[in-house]
RNA sequence: GCGCCCGUAGCUCAGCUGGAUAGAGCAUCGGCCUUCUAAGCCGAGGGUCACAGGUUCGAAUCCUGUCGGGCGCGCCA
């Protein structure tokens, strides 16, 4: 309907210019807008307003002769020249009806794009598979997912990816831990280090090391600590350094740890427990995602990445480029050249990769891969992170627009209670198991994702109506319920043959719900360009509100037949979008609730 | 100190590529079930859009400054 108001609009302007003796084409500041009041009509363009400046000419002098020169249009009922200048547009019914005959026609298909868009690399989630994920991984998680749906609807041709941080210090960290857990499973004691991974699900891998096991990785403590200076724990109001002297002092006792552990177990050994913490973490990952409804085409693994040599090979192309050298025994990347505050390690002195060299190789295999657009979501405490690593591309590639990072900010769990000493439901999926997939995800896609979210858990955790994700979900379900009393009259809809009764489609509930579902696509459209989710999430909202208000003004299965066959064409193609749009956002459409 | 995000109703948040009288949910108050599911609908009250300037026909939206909150500034990941 849009299109078709700019077309006239377009044509109008073409004669006003004839007249003026002006070449004018319409500006891109020009907008046609759904007008909020009903007494504005139904769409309003700034148009005269735009362009009467450069004319030199009053704004409503400019709208009068663009109104004198519109031509006809079987929707336009009439149009009217208010305010500073705008143009109003009232629309005839028809021009809303024919919405439901599109709906019915194209089906799944509605509001998704052909257009071509190319390919993208969209990764998400991403999180350290030393842990569990928490309701922070929740929120890019139900982003990324419903973003990368969104983006598939608009025509792109879009690939998901999770980058698997197997490799480094840390991984070294949870393989030592499993393996003291496992000491002490074995009957050794001493104190755990405080900096370790401490929690019960190391104690479920060191469990089934064990099993598998038995005493065969054991050592005595004694050994395991011989000569390894103790940790200090920081004592109440100790001074910052005094804070950071002991903080050294326990990451150096892990480190020490790690190489004790490769030692005493030997290279075979240490693997082996290794890769059991790994694939334990990884498996809950891969299990609570799924419970989410989250799926990856690939799990990008970093240690791949080093051992196939590639990381080097990548920071070879960059040397030969010139943008790296040499200073006080490290390897580094001139970023500060490009955009970036200071220049960045790539290998420390001690010959190691940083995580950034190898993000950083990960980054340009991707576009290796032919993705020219890469979009990385990524916690809002990342952002001092995305200057250095489009640096690093555009020192490859040239390009500065091929990295796009959307930040998540972050969620704070509300209702007081829940301190970090409650923490037995911060999990993720320990909120899907109370919440519900639907409630979790539409939760999440309800706040902007650059806005800081509070997560409501006594809300989560209660399933209360309170949740909007029920109030769309019911509007699907009561549309369904109309269809089983339809049946149980022994009467039928065929949807074919309804597009001939859309006129009888006159009611103001009706003429609403039909500017919502015309409003869809452009929503869709909007929600992919802006990367931007929750506004598909309430635009489902408001659909559900005008499917609500017209159920309760107006029965569907009436006397009339024809006005019933209109009637439930309107609510069938409501139920069509309300599909489509949760299907996108990854929330379910329960037939009865 | 420097950089990024944010500040909108009692609470949680939309609206931010400038448009007409700033919206929703929750909470509060008042109505609506013998008729397709009341997880619903209809209505009422509730605002210095943090503050101060600026840009212009027009500012919650753009610019500058101030105040307040969050995050980041490693040879960590």
């Amino acid at each position: 309907m849009k299109s078709h108001l700019q077309a006239l609009l377009a044509q109008a302007l073409a004669s006003v210019s004839g007249e003026l003796k002006q070449d004018l084409s319409l500006p891109s500041g020009m907008q046609i807008d759904a007008a909020r009041d009903p007494r504005h009509g139904d769409f309003a363009t700034n148009l005269a307003l735009v362009i009467a400046k450069p004319l030199g000419k009053p704004p409503r002098v400019i709208a009068q002769m663009l109104l004198d020169h519109m031509p006809a249009s079987e929707w336009i009922e009439k149009t009217e020249l208010a305010g500073p200048g705008f143009i109003n547009f009232f629309m005839t019914p028809a021009a809303f009806q024919v919405v439901a005959a599109d709906i019915l026609r194209e089906g799944k298909a509605f509001g998704r794009s052909d257009a071509s868009h190319g390919k993208i690399l969209v990764e998400y989630v991403s999180a350290n598979p030393t842990g569990p994920m928490h309701v922070g991984h929740g929120r890019g998680a139900a982003y990324g997912d419903s973003l990368a749906n969104i983006l598939q609807a608009c025509g792109w041709d879009v690939h998901r990816e999770y980058y698997v941080n197997d490799a480094g210090r840390q991984v070294d960290i949870l393989t030592v831990s499993v393996w003291l857990r496992y000491l002490q499973a074995c009957g050794e004691t001493f104190d755990f280090p405080a900096r370790g991974y401490p929690s019960d699900y190391i104690r479920e891998t060191s469990d089934e090391l064990k099993s598998q096991q038995g005493d065969a990785l054991r050592h005595a403590s004694a050994a395991v600590f011989d000569g390894l200076a103790p940790e200090r724990v920081a004592a109440e109001g100790e001074d910052d350094a005094g804070k950071a002297e002991a903080k050294n002092s326990q990451e150096a006792l892990l480190d020490g740890l790690i190489l004790r552990a490769r030692s005493l177990l030997g290279d075979d050994a240490y693997q082996q427990v290794q890769k059991l913490a790994l694939e334990k973490q990884l498996a809950a990952i891969r299990s609570t995602l799924e419970n989410f409804g989250v799926r990856f085409d690939q799990w990008y693994s970093e240690r791949s990445l080093v051992e196939s040599g590639f990381a080097r090979t990548a920071i070879d192309r960059l040397r030969e480029g010139g943008h790296v050298f040499e200073n006080d025994g490290a390897t580094w990347l001139r970023t500060s050249e490009l955009g970036d505050e200071k220049d960045r390690v790539l290998f420390k002195a001690d010959g190691a990769a940083t995580y950034f060299a190898n993000d950083l190789a990960y980054h340009v295999d991707k576009l290796d891969r032919g993705y020219p657009l890469l979009l990385d979501v990524w916690g809002a405490d990342h952002h001092g992170y995305i200057a250095r690593v489009r640096a690093a591309i555009e020192a490859l590639t040239g390009r500065k627009d091929a990295l796009r990072v959307q930040l998540m900010q972050f969620v704070t769990l509300s209702s007081g209670r829940m301190g970090k000493r409650s923490g037995n439901f911060v999990t993720l999926q320990d909120l899907i198991s109370e919440a519900g997939k639907d409630a979790t995800r539409f939760f999440y896609l309800m706040r902007s994702h650059d806005q800081h979210l509070e997560f409501d858990i006594e809300l989560a955790r209660s399933q209360s109506n309170d949740n909007p994700v029920y109030y769309v979900q019911y509007a699907h379900a009561r549309i369904c319920s109309v269809f089983r009393q339809l049946q149980e009259r022994g009467q039928s809809f065929d949807a074919a043959s309804a597009t001939s009764s859309l006129h009888r489609l006159i009611e103001p509930q009706e003429k609403h719900l039909l500017t919502v579902l015309q409003r869809y696509a452009q929503t869709l459209q909007a929600s992919a360009s802006q990367y931007a989710p929750h506004l598909l999430a309430f635009y489902l909202r408001d659909l559900a509100d005008a499917l609500h208000s017209y159920y309760n003004a107006h029965k569907f299965l009436v006397e009339d037949a024809e006005l019933q066959t209109a009637r439930l064409a309107l609510i069938t193609a409501t139920r069509q979008v309300l599909v489509n749009g949760l299907d996108l956002l990854g929330v379910s459409q329960p037939e009865s609730m």
